[in-house]
DNA sequence: TGAAACTGTATCAATTATGATTACAGTAAG
DNA sequence: CTTACTGTAATCATAATTGATACAGTTTCA
C-alpha cells in the first residue's frame, strides 16, 4: 500500500475540520505535508467517487461533498487504493510442473483478496467523523 | 507489504507438500522463483519462530518443525511481516500548530495498527494445510 | 477583456524500497 | 580434508514512490 489512502483520510479529515469545508490545494498540501500536485491527483480521484465538489478559477478549491459523519474509512480505501494489499511480486511459476509452484498464485491471490474484504470491513467501522474526534481527543 | 510473508508460506507448503518435508535453499529457490540466499534468510527467521528446523553441512537444508493443521498464516505473518501494514511515509506534522496535522499520524497509527489485528484475526483461519488443500483443488 | 488564482494532468527527477547477486565464514557428512 | 550445505553481510540493479515543474483550462473580478 502507497500513502494516497492516508492522504485522502487526511485531506478529508481536514476539510471537514474547516468551518467552511474548503481548502486549496496548496493549503492542503502544507496540512498534509507534501507537494500540491500529489494533493490535486488524489483530490481529482475523490472528487471522481463524489466525496469532494472541485471548483476551478480564481478562489477555487475543494469542498467536503459528503457527510462525515456517514462517510466510512472502506470506502475511501475502496476509491482510492483498492487492490493494493496484495504485493506485486509474486512466488511460484504456472509453467513449472510442481503442483505447488504452479498453483500457489491463484491460491494467495484469493487468500490477499479475502483478506482486504476483511480490511474494509474493519475500515467500514470507522468514519471521518470518528477520525476527526480522536484527533481532538489528543492531548 | 513486501513478498517476504508470500514467499514464507510457500516455503512452509512446498515442506508440508514433500513425502520427507525437507529442502534446500536451492530446491526452495527454485520452487519459489527466487535467489537461493533470499530463502537462507526468510528461512532463518522462520528458524528462529520454530517453524523449521535446519541442518548445516552436507546433505542439510530445511526441515518443517511445525504441523501443517495447527500452523496458521498469522503466526506467519506476525513471525515475518509484523508492522508492515502501515506505509513508510506519513501525512502531518507533529510540530505544526493545526490539531489536524499535529495529531493524525498518532490517530492514524493506532487505525493501522488494529487494521493489522483485524488482518490477523482473518489469517488465523488460515493453516498451511489449508493452503495445500487449495492448491491441491486446482484445475 | 484580460490578469490573477485556481484545478487537471502529464512528465521527469530524486529518493527509497525491493529483490538479485556475490562473497565468504562456519558446519557437518563421508 | 574435501564437498555440500547454511548464515549473513555487502553491493548492485530495478521498481515503486514521492517531489517538482510545466502548462493548458477555468473562473473571478477589476
Amino acid at each position: 500500500m502507497n500513502s494516497e489512502f492516508t492522504i485522502a483520510v487526511h485531506s478529508l479529515v481536514y476539510l471537514a475540520y474547516l468551518p467552511d469545508h474548503m481548502a486549496s490545494s496548496e493549503m492542503l498540501a502544507e496540512n498534509v505535508c507534501t507537494h500540491p500536485a500529489r494533493i490535486r491527483k488524489i483530490m481529482s480521484s475523490l472528487r471522481r467517487s463524489g466525496f469532494v465538489k472541485t471548483k476551478e478559477g480564481i478562489r477555487g478549491g475543494y469542498m467536503l461533498n459528503c457527510r462525515p459523519e456517514d462517510t466510512t474509512l472502506a470506502q475511501i480505501y475502496h476509491a482510492v487504493s483498492y487492490g493494493t494489499l496484495k504485493p506485486s511480486w509474486c512466488t511460484g511459476n504456472p509453467e513449472q510442473p510442481c503442483l505447488v509452484s504452479s498453483n500457489i498464485q491463484t491460491v494467495m491471490d484469493g487468500i490477499f483478496h479475502d483478506a482486504e474484504m476483511y480490511l474494509e470491513a474493519y475500515l467500514g467501522n470507522i468514519t471521518i467523523e470518528s477520525v476527526l474526534k480522536k484527533i481532538k481527543k489528543c492531548p
